[in-house]
DNA sequence: GTGAAAGCGCTAACAA
DNA sequence: TTGTTAGCGCTTTCAC
């Protein structure tokens, strides 16, 4: 059996435009719906068309049309686990895009912080960006700012944090009150039948993330597990210092918190904590996202589950959905869909968080 | 700011040969490091890729080499959920992946049929065929036809189930005693404190998929829950009519079994059986894979929660690391390694097992 | 309305 | 050992 029986030739423009008995040029044209074609010509170029089964060949139209995708990402600028492995996810994809025509910069900003937000996507050149992509605080001014970009003619989408009031293309990030939900079952489940206090850690009720995982969290609370009681919400801003301050007097305040979710990215100030108070019984702990502190937090048991994102995943599918709506061709939503994980020791994947390129 | 200054023109291979001062061919016989070049010629043009910090553009050289891509996928021929969903996902990539020069198909063999596979894998035809993904038992038979496929030049990954002991070129699937001892661990804890048996339905025990994860099961429950004890397996071949009648027996023998890791393919069989004994005082259960009919158990509390791996992530990584293998380009680990995910009703995607495409 | 021809970045004959 | 040239599939002037 001959190679080319094997692999039918796949049809190509020339094959198009052959069958259609019309040039190249108006191929191209009804393929990318140019006007000034008769409608008679159109018709013939796309019986051809499904006649032959033809797909373009999408590299080879961008290696045409020297197409060369600018985008920018905006991420805070605090200092912690989670942004940081997004950050360097976000560099190295940035480096292996390099050989797909496609530039990814990263812009940092004071989290929390509109003004710096608004600021910063102000000066996004509409002219030479193609898209950005923005984690931050959801407030008119950043809404402006996104529909000023959009009617530039920029792809815009939230990540981590949605700004659904915005006009933005699209949300990547998992759905943080299902996320709430989740480490309210967690916890729950795992406390059993026992009955006591629940402490709440969170960041910024300016954070949209931060809001929803709460509400989803009492709204499980509330359902299927009357015999907890939630506390108010500890708002550590994502800072270890003011986190290790606040935890002794709230836990002083009530004799029999057993379980504590860590809805932010404040692991580190409540591990420094249970530290440095000396571990006493161990409350039932869930936090967020998968970090190498977070990683050994669970190996050895401080922390019972990490409800968590796979940052490589976020960047990835930013990318993939911005160069989509760009191009204006789908999304596989499936693909794009971002995972809330569960983790326990068990399934925990091997460390190292940007894995080296191995052969 | 004009667009040329803000988007620093790539260097291509001619920047290269300028600042060399050689020929195209020979900047391409350096970067493909074929023979005939002379030591010193071949530093100068390195010496330009360094200083000009040139990438290839890989979409180019494939389009001008004309590589077509040639894959196949050999997938039992069960009839349950899973593989049926991994099938979809494959043909669903099959269609999309046409348009990047790669051809997929999909071969169906016998399930836990050794001799079925091995003469499936000698009809694989090398000339045309670059690599392969296989998932399927692991025999002396698999292994030797492996081997063969191997030596005439095909890729060969092993999917969802690994073959170790042949020198298959990656394993695209989750490590199955870690998932085994996820079950345990979620089990153990769920079930709280609880005392009393443990059932555990599994497949085959020559799918290496099935014994591994008894093995880390076992492992966790032995170690972490002692008060639990873990029964002999129920071998129900994934076989919903023989998982049907095994069932009653088995649980008869034991008053005591307030757990159940239904550990392969059998979630049918045992959801069935539910239905049908009448639900007396549901145990624990825990099983694998996010399908419609367990997706819908985790609803309605039948079961507690799901141990998974993503289909659409397997199909995909197996042919990206193919693709690699045969470019004898490098592998981003993190990105090819599949989560073993956990599912509880509250993080359970949305439903649709295969999403249309949307815009 | 339509077509011919040049060219995107790279590879592969074939010459020299 | 090196260079010239045609061409991969598609887009884009520019001419007819």
């Amino acid at each position: 059996m001959s190679p080319n029986l094997m692999t039918p030739e796949t049809p190509t423009i020339n094959d198009i435009a052959r069958v259609a008995e019309v040039s190249l040029a108006t191929v191209d044209r009804v393929l990318n719906a140019r006007p000034g074609v008769r409608e008679k010509t159109v018709e013939k170029v796309n019986q051809a068309i499904a006649e032959l089964g033809y797909v373009r060949d999408t590299a080879a139209a961008n290696l045409a049309r020297g197409r060369v995708y600018n985008f920018v990402f905006i991420l805070p600028s605090n200092k912690n686990e989670f942004l940081h492995s997004l950050e360097a996810q976000t560099e190295q994809l940035a480096q292996s895009l390099r050989r797909e025509r496609t530039r990814v910069s990263v812009v940092r900003v004071a989290g929390f912080d509109p003004v710096a937000l608004t600021d910063e996507l102000k000066k996004i050149d509409a002219l030479n960006v193609d898209g950005v992509a923005i984690f931050g605080p959801e407030t008119s001014s950043v809404r402006d700012s996104i529909a000023h970009l959009k009617a530039n003619g920029v792809t815009v989408v939230s990540l981590v944090a949605d700004i659904p009031s915005s006009d933005r293309d699209h949300y990547v990030g998992v759905d943080n009150i299902a996320a709430g939900r989740t480490a309210a079952q967690l916890l729950g489940r795992f406390l059993a039948p026992r009955q006591g206090k629940i402490l709440v850690l969170t960041g910024s009720m300016l954070a949209r993330d931060h809001l929803e995982r709460r509400l989803g969290f009492d709204e499980i609370m509330a359902r299927d597990f009357p015999q907890l009681e939630v506390l108010a919400s500890l708002e550590g801003r994502d800072d270890p210092d003011l986190i290790e301050r606040l935890l002794p007097r709230a836990l002083s305040d009530h004799s029999d918190v057993i379980g504590i979710y860590s809805s932010a990215a404040g692991n580190e100030g409540l591990l420094r904590f249970f530290k440095s108070s000396g571990v006493r019984e161990n409350p039932v702990v869930i936090a967020h996202e998968l970090t190498p502190l977070s990683r050994r937090a669970l190996s050895d048991g401080m922390i019972d589950a990490v409800i968590s994102q796979d940052s490589g995943h976020l960047v990835r599918s930013a990318v993939r959905v911005m160069r989509a709506k760009v191009d204006n061709s789908p999304i596989n939503t499936a693909q794009e869909r971002i995972r809330i994980d569960v983790y326990i020791r068990e399934n925990m994947p091997p460390d190292g968080e940007i894995q080296e390129n191995q052969t």
